[in-house]
DNA sequence: CGTGTTTGCCTAAGTGGTTTAGGTGGATGC
DNA sequence: GCATCCACCTAAACCACTTAGGCAAACACG
């Protein structure tokens, strides 16, 4: 009966490996289980269900992505900041888009608000340091910027931009300049 | 045996209200055979699987997305124009939650094309005939509107704004203030 | 108005993922 | 060396998906 060693721990860094092959909504308890040579039941002791398996992966997504944004942005500031922030996101998407789907999923308000997602939030508030923008105005860029990377994620991942004029890099730099503009550009006031 | 007149486009406007009422994710072959009163397998004369009655609901969707769109921006330019059709899509989201959903799932290259999504690109790209944009910059442009509606309403559905100041409202429409501006003054070349 | 054909819905049965209850034996601690 | 723990097991129930084949209601036509 050769104990294989599972541990928490160790099936959500399995699930989020099994995301990236296979595509998040696939990750399922069995297709981990035959991949540690374990029986299903075997994994229940370690989450309680499937929901909570794909929970934890999404949490450690969220993580493992504020980490990356975290030493992105270590040391720089205003566009050169941005630039880097927002490329953490679209690498780990193309990089990772099992666990950058997982990153996007739907979680509970507490389950969220304990979650790293207050620290994207936080980054994204920091960029805009080396912008001149008051509340609220700083409040609605960073939910501009946030809806910009998510989106812009999906939609790459989704196929949306390939093997079509021009590439999926070129808009990203562009949209990149449109955005530092806008911000270092910010309507303050409702253009009538 | 009292026939209950099944079509799939019944199946697939009940799916659509069923996604509406417990996400997209949960609507079930299983589920509508219920609520028809109906054996499950007597659905699989009409729809192919479970896989193939969930693109139908998303190409329903985009059809019924295509259309409102194409009403709001009909006689309507420039920033009318834009704000009109950014309404619609966040609209939708929050009026149809599970059939916005399905607008956004993820279709296979073929199926994207000969699907509404054409329109909504089509669509995007006669919006900013009232800004002076020449290629290329008009495709980021596309992709960028496309990223921002898409991703403010995931974000929007999945919570992320709720319950903390500003609201929604708000800071929909400064955020399309914003874009509004940006599109005006829209910077050719990479800024140094 | 019968009769044959279509077809809408059925039963039956197999596959596979999820989940719980309870058992067994290998590892650990004294 | 014994008790305990716990990692993994078997067994079984539940439910969604899917296919194959049957029956009878609806329809088309002479």
């Amino acid at each position: 009966m050769a104990r294989v060693g599972l541990t928490t721990e160790r099936l959500v860094r399995a699930g989020a490996e099994l995301a990236d092959e296979v595509g998040f909504e696939q990750v399922t308890v069995s297709e981990l289980a035959r991949r540690f040579e374990v029986k299903v039941a075997s994994l229940y002791s370690h989450v309680k269900s499937s929901q909570d398996l794909k929970t934890r992966i999404a949490l450690f997504a969220l993580e493992e992505l504020a980490d990356r944004a975290a030493d992105a942005i270590a040391g720089r500031a205003g566009k050169d900041a941005l630039v880097a922030f927002a490329d953490v996101y679209r690498d780990y998407g193309r990089e990772h888009p099992g666990r950058a789907a997982a990153a996007r999923m739907r979680l509970d308000p507490e389950t969220a608000a304990a979650s790293a997602g207050v620290r994207h939030a936080q980054m994204t508030r920091a960029i805009l340091r080396g912008y001149d923008l008051t509340e609220p105005d700083a409040t609605h860029a960073v939910r501009l910027l946030g809806s910009v990377f998510h989106g812009y994620a999906s939609l790459e991942v989704a196929g949306g931009f390939s093997h079509s004029a021009p590439d999926s890099q070129e808009t990203w730099t562009r949209i990149l300049d449109a955005l530092d503009a806008l911000l270092r550009n910010w309507p303050s006031e409702p253009t009538l």
